[in-house]
DNA sequence: TTTAACGATGTAAGCGTTTACAATGCAAGC
DNA sequence: GCTTGCATTGTAAACGCTTACATCGTTAAA
């Protein structure tokens, strides 16, 4: 196994030395036509392809953003990513992926990482973040931003929405259709600031109506559509019936409707259901989903751009906010006479 | 912003040279008791953080493997890349994720954008790449691994399974039900073995029975829910009906089994429905979808596995054939009489 | 024609690690 | 007491690239 060629083996083929051969692939712009078709070829014949880490050591610019993701397993984070690893593909950046698998400690971890393979730049989930990080991220001046969440006041670059604001917006609709007797399955809240505040969003909005989410009809389960199936089983089943179930994501509800279509619940006759996160599938499902609409890609676009504008010294918002536009489809109707 | 600390910072700090403070760091078993203690309080008071960059320079490892895959949007390629993503870390490595949208011509840029940032091993899907690719991994000596696919007679290591004869064996299940008019709704075959073999093990085998998938009965879409439906929609609107369909994976079958519930057709009454992966969803659905289940999670796991071993010199089988087992459940029954 | 300014190129000094090799100290063996 | 051998540490040379600075023609301005 021979030694891969380097600058210097091009440089001597081509005639040339290693400054102008690294000028043309980084600045081709500078330097004269004979001289860059030259090294093309000598890069051509030769099959020379740069080292990065050499390349990144030198100019202390790696071209990667790291990001840490709680899960892929959830089909709306790995749009979010699909989204974010295209536009950086475009701006020729590589995305360095972890996931905390919704812990904060894990996450620190991944981050620490992350910095140390030396990321340009650092795309984060939600606002809560170990204190170290954030220490860590602005001692190193690193940017980053958090996505999924819109704070105005807070501190930190974001590109989201405000989970609080749409989850109270998701109770204060079903008030709106009359219902009375609300109840939630949340994701677990725990080291998962989007998820508290989705049940703070949807406690406040009652509370201002007088009414209490009541403690037996918070349920806390991770996302998943089984743990979605047997929170609502379980509601249902014991003690009075709620007459609408919000659930924390689009997961836990299509557990939910396919739960109550398993139980002969009827929806939303008897029950409405609502999602948060509008997966392609909820449209299709059968009654589709009532659901807020995250704009995932959106947020992808957008984080990327800020990190990109960052790195190369433009000016770019640091905090955006993107609409997320409540979705009504069969899951819900009004509240049944009582 | 002031420089970070360096080794050189860290080693006059605690007053050993820069390379007993590499040792901690690499090989702490080798350095005795109390320099590393005095390495560690001074890494700790500086915060001090490798470099990347320049440890991969140095040490000609990056700790990094790279990934592509056609697209993050299924979220059967997500778990994959999740379950990759877990094993890598806890390896101490680190996933570089490029998206290739189903392009060879893409994935081949991206894989050369991954070897340039100089990954230890790639991960890829399915067993078509472009030539130049192969000889580019070849000729810098990159360990990488086939996913996806099982070939026993091929040069390229891999970790997978048949996807024709897995196909084949969905075919085979469907004519035993006595079905004869078998349609199938395909992924796009263009640059995608993975869907091609599928196509070609569907053929192999009802050709076997002296039956032909007839050409207007092969319907080629871009894996999605609303391809799934308006092609089984046209499947079922145009001529004679077939009285099976078998799909090139779950997110085709999922919008096949919606429309149909939409057009008032009987599954399986009327017609029987296959897919492919084994989606979480698949068993949630009603009817709920026979399929064949690819084993994400092995796979990620093995792959890691493979190019672990690889990297650090031991050994480890270059080809590993997974198990796929067929799952069936409510969208498949005996074909209805004629 | 002279001079200044500029564009293209080369020289060489890093960038922050790792690691081969040399040096040192110490315990054990004789 | 002298050797040996081992464990630990230090010295300094890579690793492959970028880029500040110097150099050298050339051209435009005066």
């Amino acid at each position: 196994m021979k030694r891969s060629p380097t600058v210097a083996d091009v440089a001597r083929l081509a005639g040339v030395s290693t400054a102008t051969v690294s000028r043309c692939l980084n600045a081709p712009g500078t330097v004269r036509p004979g001289a860059r078709a030259k090294v093309d070829s000598a890069i051509a014949e030769l099959g020379y392809v740069p080292d990065g880490a050499a390349r990144a050591l030198a100019s202390r610019r790696a071209g990667t953003i790291g990001a840490v993701v709680p899960t892929l397993e959830n089909s709306i984070f790995a749009k979010g990513i699909h989204s974010l690893q295209n536009r950086l593909a475009a701006a020729a950046n590589t995305l360095l992926l972890a996931s905390s698998n919704y812990s904060l400690d894990q996450e620190e971890h991944e981050i620490r990482t992350l910095v140390s393979r030396g990321v340009d730049g650092l795309v984060l989930i939600g606002t809560s973040h170990r204190a170290p990080v954030y220490e860590l991220l602005r001692r190193k001046s690193i940017p980053y931003v958090n996505t999924w969440t819109f704070d105005p006041r807070g501190p930190h670059p974001c590109v989201g929405f405000d989970n609080r604001q749409v989850a109270g917006r998701i109770a204060r609709y079903l008030l709106d259709l009359g219902h009375r007797r609300i109840a939630m399955i949340s994701g677990v809240t725990l080291d998962n600031d989007r998820a508290s505040e989705r049940v703070a969003g949807v406690e406040r909005t009652m509370s201002d109506q007088g009414l209490l989410l009541q403690a037996d009809w918070l349920i806390e389960r991770p996302y998943s559509i089984v743990d979605g199936r047997t929170a609502f089983h379980h509601l249902m089943s014991s003690g009075p019936r709620p007459s609408a179930v919000i659930c924390g994501n689009d997961v836990l509800a299509l557990g939910a409707v396919f739960e109550a279509e398993a139980m002969g619940v009827d929806v939303p006759g008897d029950v409405s259901i609502t999602g948060f996160d509008d997966l392609e599938l909820a449209s299709h499902i059968s009654p589709s989903l009532t659901t807020a609409r995250v704009p995932v890609e959106h947020m992808g676009i957008a984080a990327a751009d800020y990190l990109i504008s960052r790195i190369s010294g433009r000016t770019f918002p640091e905090r955006t906010e993107l609409e997320v536009q409540l979705v009504v489809r069969e899951t819900t109707g009004r509240a049944p006479d009582e």
